[in-house]
RNA sequence: GGGGGUGUAGCUCAGUUGGUUAGAGCAGGGAACUCAUAAUUCCUUUGUCGCGGGUUCAAGUCCUGCCACCCCUACCA
């Protein structure tokens, strides 16, 4: 019977790229979505960028440009990368989109109908220069326990654990402007009301891994204290949907994000002619989330809350997965080993990532481990050497001879591993990928035995042997046709090798359990290339030196020059290089400045231009510089100025100098080297 | 401090409801082969199944104490 299953994963935040972290959770669903579909389910995977809160609009305000802007950028890198990894969606949306903004209203209002906001004042840091309320990690200040310096807002090295409006000598990392406390009304949603919904979804059903459910049950739910109410809203300003009954206040990004999966949904619907409540409203479609463990509870606790109010379906299924490490470590952006999406495909193909992490997702809450040595070792003999190769090593007889018109007795190798097909199947829908990766390559370790045996090369020597020839061939490439198709759900481009390989599509499961025969088979091509540790050595080097470039950008000091100059003397008109190069820019060393008696802004000055070369010139700097401390030092004059002739003798030139007048002159200097005389080009 | 998890060959891990001499892949050693991407095939070494108790005819598997590591959470009496 089939299946109708709506599948998301976590709506990746515009703020940055996706690296190979994010990737584990999207290689993950996609692999889950492949294998429904190739199993013969209907199944939808739906996912979109999250684009609201504080971080963008900061990041926005920093690149000096709009939040529009920047998050259209952002979903266009995002999915050119999840393209590159072959994560495909049914359709990718935004959470700024009217669509989300409609479903945000709509679960708005049951919450309000079910009385479940309420309103409270509280205190929070106010940024006066970034015109902003300071969440937490944007505060930085001494600790008031310990007296630690430089500590965030809300904990210390010492253990100390504290609101942000208790440091002590506050700075906003934003402006570094000292903040001021601020009472704003925050709308919040009472949890506790929805207790006994909770616990029972919790209890009932198996939406939850175990573990999470006993986490919750003992964290969340334990009977001694009430669940906390829900910050759900911001005061302006604040890049996100203004909650239409309480203006200026702005939902909070965790309140739209969630809801991004259903208005996404309702985009695809509407494009394809599809009823948004046969996917959110109705009992016969499955929900799958796949998220990462640090969401938990907004995907357990808040997330159904949200949905059992506002009457649409309950997740069937949350699948949380663990943080991925390398080497052992957790990812740091120091040591390069954040790897950004971008940054990996560069050096190495993004299937091998895929089947590496297969071989690693388990259903458990499992942080799971990227080792250089154990990445390349297991690519490398599982999927070229044991893979590719069965295919490989009959690729080249296979072209002249085609496939049997019977399928020849193979010792009952294809029958067993069509058997296995099942038990394959079992592991992929459980999450398991593990023992999926497992049960395949076990396949494969019978395959290339029987192709060693059978010594086709003794054959294609001997004309009268060509039809056992032919029959070896149909043997190795049904049964590496089999592999590409349990492989199919990781490796797509694999399974697309195989076709034009074989001239036959692989699009359903079960074109495991029947043989391929009588047909043609094309040249064979490699289908995949080994890779080597200094592949991902290169790759950590890169995001590495990335960081520290990043690092370096961020640690300038940064200025805030005024715009005042600019405005107050506006751009010139353009001009062409030619009408640059008329001016003839000259250094100059000044031989000689003194007072003139009668003016009362100018100096007489005597620039040398090497040798005897000299030129007298008035400069109007007499406020701003002492005549005897100017002698000996480089200016830089325009030296083919036509001569004018003042009352107090002839000008044969200007000195550079900036600023708006009297005191605040300043001469243009040169750097050391420069001589006198050379040109300024 | 509380909650959860893990600990099996050098490495990554399987070991189903307790039931014969504890397994696989990779790595190591030896040989063969040459169709194949120095790939493959055959043979082969290695384990106090973290440590100590207990239950049982029988424990890697169940109970218990300890040790180590990991994850979550916290300073709450």
């Amino acid at each position: 019977m089939t299946r109708r299953i709506l599948v998301t994963s976590a709506l990746p935040y515009a703020n940055g790229p996706i690296h190979i972290g994010h990737l584990v959770e999207y290689i993950q669903t996609d692999i889950w979505v492949r294998f429904q579909k190739l199993i013969g389910n209907r199944c939808l995977y739906i996912c979109a960028d999250d684009t609201h809160g504080t971080a963008i609009m900061i990041r926005a305000k920093k690149e000096n440009r709009s939040e529009e802007e920047l998050i259209a950028d952002m979903s266009r890198q995002h999915q050119r990368d999840f393209a590159d990894f072959h994560v495909e969606f049914d359709h990718y949306g935004s959470t700024n989109s009217d669509s989300n903004r409609e479903y945000c209203h709509q679960i708005w209002k049951a919450l309000r109908d079910a009385d479940l906001i309420t309103e409270r004042a509280i205190d929070q840091l106010y940024d006066p220069e970034a015109e902003t309320f300071l969440a937490d990690r944007f505060v930085r200040g001494t600790c008031p326990v310990s007296g630690h310096k430089d500590q965030p807002g809300d904990n210390c090295v010492c253990g100390a654990t504290y609101s942000p409006t208790e440091l002590i000598d506050p700075k906003s990392t934003l402006s570094g402007a000292t903040p001021e406390i601020r009472t704003a009304v925050h709308l919040f949603v009472e949890l506790e009301k929805l207790r006994p919904f909770l616990t029972q979804w919790i209890d009932n059903g198996d939406a939850l891994q175990k573990e999470t459910a006993n986490y919750l049950k003992g964290y969340f739910l334990a009977e001694d204290k009430p669940l906390k109410d829900w910050d759900i809203s911001r005061p302006g300003p604040y890049f996100g949907f203004e909650i239409p009954d309480s203006p200026g206040n702005y939902w909070y990004v965790w309140f739209d994000a969630p809801i991004g999966y259903i208005a996404s949904t309702a985009e695809w619907c509407t494009a394809n002619g599809e009823s948004i409540d046969d996917w959110w409203r109705s009992e016969s479609t499955e929900i799958h989330h796949f998220i990462g463990k640090d969401i938990t509870y907004f995907h357990t606790l808040f997330w159904p809350g949200m949905l059992h109010t506002a009457g649409f379906q309950l997740p069937t299924k949350v699948h949380i997965h663990g943080f991925l490490n390398v080497g052992g470590e957790k990812m740091s952006k120091s040591t390069g080993t954040l790897i950004a999406a971008e940054t990996y495909q560069k050096y190495a193909e993004p299937d091998l990532l895929r089947y590496f992490y297969a071989t690693k997702l388990t259903p458990r809450v499992e942080d799971l481990d990227l080792g250089i040595d154990e990445f390349v070792d297991k690519v490398n003999s599982d999927l070229v050497g044991k893979v590719v190769n069965l295919a490989s090593r009959v690729g080249k007889f296979a072209k002249s001879t085609g496939l049997s018109p019977i399928y020849p007795d193979d010792g009952g190798l294809f029958q067993n591993a069509a058997q296995a097909g099942d038990a394959i199947a079992a592991a992929y829908e459980s999450g398991d990928f593990s023992r999926a990766m497992r049960l395949i390559m076990e396949l494969a370790d019978a395959a290339n035995p029987f192709v060693e045996h059978a010594k086709p090369w003794e054959m294609k020597k001997d004309a009268d042997r060509q039809d056992e020839l032919r029959d070896v061939v149909t043997v190795a490439l049904n049964l590496f046709r089999q592999l590409a198709i349990y492989l199919a759900p990781v490796l797509p481009s694999l399974a697309q090798k195989c076709d034009a390989l074989l001239g036959e599509p692989i699009t359903s499961w079960q074109q495991s359990k029947t043989p391929l025969v009588g047909t043609p088979v094309e040249k064979f091509k490699r289908m995949m290339e080994r890779i080597q540790p200094e592949d991902l050595q290169k790759m950590i080097d890169e995001s590495k030196a990335n960081a520290d470039a990043e690092a370096a950008t961020e640690n300038l000091p940064t200025f805030n020059d005024s715009d005042a100059p600019l405005k107050d003397e506006p751009l010139a008109d353009e001009i062409t290089i030619d009408d640059f190069v008329k001016v003839d820019f000259r250094v100059a060393r000044v031989l000689s400045a003194e007072h003139v008696p009668e003016a009362n802004k100018l100096l007489k000055l005597t620039l040398g231009l090497g040798g005897d070369e000299t030129r007298q010139v008035f400069a109007g700097i007499k406020a701003a510089y002492q005549p005897e401390k100017l002698v000996g030092r480089l200016v830089v004059m325009v030296a083919n100025l036509k001569p004018r002739k003042m009352r107090f003798g002839l000008s044969e030139g200007m000195v550079c100098a900036s600023g708006p007048g009297g005191e605040d002159v300043f001469l243009l200097a040169v750097d050391e080297g420069a001589l006198p005389g050379q040109r300024v080009h």
